[in-house]
DNA sequence: CTCATTGCAAACAATTTGCATGAAG
DNA sequence: CTTCATGCAAATTGTTTGCAATGAG
């Protein structure tokens, strides 16, 4: 990720603001622990994490401000190999991929200048704008080769 | 898709006799019905379809169905923009892959030889081996683009 | 004959919604 | 003060499972 909490969060508050939604305390800190989290999470996880710092939140609004986050870019799905949902947040500059086990379910972010160039080249001949993408590539990895 | 139905049949039929599975005349409706359609399908849709041609359905069958075609990745499951689920028919050979409209929900499937390349390039860079890819490129399309 | 398959209803998980109360602009 | 945000519980949606009956190999 490129910009910090302060950024993130400036981004974020013009978001709101753009968009008739109010900036409260609790939207802030559930921002705040999305971004400080690694960088996938699974909606339990994260709100038990939240939810040990005192201050208590309904999974009602969780979802809220998920869904929030979500119309804004600011995070999106990813869809785990044994189908469970992921989220993730989106770093606007830079856009990376997934190289999935289809055995052990590992997920390793990667960036390869190659595939880059050449799904920019694609966009460009289609003249489409790409907002942003999303590329999984599922393999038998290592680990799961060598054991079997 | 470069196989017939009667071949998708037949690798199916062998799929389940390797795997110990029954091959019933509920599963080849199924399959069938898959294979006919188009390319995307959701599951209460060709549900709703198969269970007007008189042979009644049940949802569980349909889904434990669903689950052995995910096993032998005759299909695999896609996540529409609104995060519903699609499946789609895999086409063992050919790799392709989706831009999707991020207003309208619009998909369209592609081929690019230059895409495939760098991804093929990737994997054999990283000796990583490829069971499949899927590449969703999130884009406004040209309607939206217009219309805005 | 044996074991997978089917349908049904019930169970379960994930997400959304209605409503009354509280807080932001 | 008006309108959105919140928490709770109930509702909805999507998917899985236990069980008894049926059918395939």
């Amino acid at each position: 990720m490129t910009l910090t909490l302060d950024q993130f969060l400036g981004v974020f508050r013009d978001f709101m603001k753009e968009n008739n939604f109010r900036n409260t305390v609790t939207k802030e800190k559930i921002v705040t622990a999305i971004f400080n989290h690694d960088h996938h999470f699974e909606i339990d996880e994260l709100l038990a994490q939240l939810n040990q710092t005192g201050h208590s939140f309904s999974r009602a609004t969780f979802y809220r401000t998920i869904k929030q986050l979500s119309a804004g870019n600011f995070i999106q799905k990813v869809m785990n190999v044994d189908g469970r949902m992921l989220y993730e947040v989106r770093d606007p500059d830079v856009d990376h991929d997934h190289v999935i086990c289809n055995k052990c379910g590992k997920i390793t972010e990667v960036m390869d200048v190659g595939i880059n160039k050449a799904i920019q080249q694609f966009c460009k001949t289609h003249s489409f704008e790409s907002i942003y993408r999303s590329l999984h590539i599922y393999v038998e990895c290592g680990m799961c080769k060598t054991e079997a």
